[in-house]
DNA sequence: CTTGAAATTGGAAAAAAATGGATTATATTG
DNA sequence: CAATATAATCCATTTTTTTCCAATTTCAAG
């Protein structure tokens, strides 16, 4: 069985609330109710377990420049600093996305539409305007490498 | 006996339903009722037993780099998160496809054609005019290759 | 402090969608 | 051409989603 996987299309209420299918909920809660949001540079939140993210963040502390001694340190942290945030799934199977957030993800005020989708890992929060430019970000590259496979059988 | 072969034309619910020939049916049972649907780029989307497509993913995770705090990274992972997705084969012998992923194969709302090819590994599911094209377009690489493969035979 | 207003939260009711099964139609076989 | 098997459609039931409302909390002003 797959986790964290597919995609969902939901929708956020006016109080930035977003009630997860039940397949993705199940992919949480086996993991525990504990969540961190992370709003990423694509214009996207994500949620990820919080056992995810912690190890997420030791992997890339293990590459990176994260000292507070110096200017691109001390961005790092801000970085993963002001755009994480713990968050609880609550009984009713609901994540509240704070303000700051959903502004990020591009979600206006009141109730809006919203795709959830999965990066086995976790889920991915996007509007339906943004997933659909990523969607085709991602097709054309792989309009390219057909192109270029093909070509390759030919030419041997 | 072939298993995965041969190709089938049948419909698609209005609720994106769509019953196996019973001898797709039995290729499928005989490894389990768990399937995956999956995406191709190709604009159709593939269904394959739940241990094929296991197989399938760990090959590629060896060469993939697969860290959460890149954008390729991230990238990878919606790929494979976003357009996978387990199903389960019904008492009936249907599978149902996801909103996302009839919008992918191109099938609209409401009861559609449907062209079930084997693959060997699994089947794929076309809508008839996509079917068409990727046949004619495999023709015609086909054509091109025999001309060279005879030159070739020619020269030296 | 105390009170009032606004925002947030939890939960329930209503609406919509998905599911399972059965019936009807179509095709295949002997 | 009849009998059987397969495919497609329909309908009742269940599940899921959405919307709404009441209770609680938070914040600010008196």
């Amino acid at each position: 069985m797959l986790t964290f996987c597919g995609i969902d299309y939901c929708s956020m209420d006016s109080n930035g609330r977003v009630k997860l299918s039940p397949k993705f909920l199940e992919d949480f809660t086996s993991k525990g109710v504990d969540v961190v949001l992370h709003c990423l540079p694509e214009g996207a939140v994500a949620v990820y377990p919080e056992e995810t993210y912690l190890r997420i963040r030791q992997e890339r502390e293990l590459t990176e420049n994260r000292a507070a001694g110096s200017f691109v340190g001390r961005q790092m942290l801000r970085r993963s600093g002001a755009w994480s945030q713990s968050e609880r799934i609550t009984a009713q199977g609901r994540i509240t996305l704070p303000q700051a957030f959903r502004e990020h993800g591009g979600f206006g005020t009141g109730s809006q539409k919203m795709v959830v989708v999965g990066v086995e890992i976790g889920v991915e929060l996007w509007t339906p305007e943004r997933w659909e430019a990523e969607r085709r970000r991602m097709e054309e590259h792989d309009m390219v490498k057909r192109d270029q496979e093909m070509q390759a059988d030919l030419s041997f």
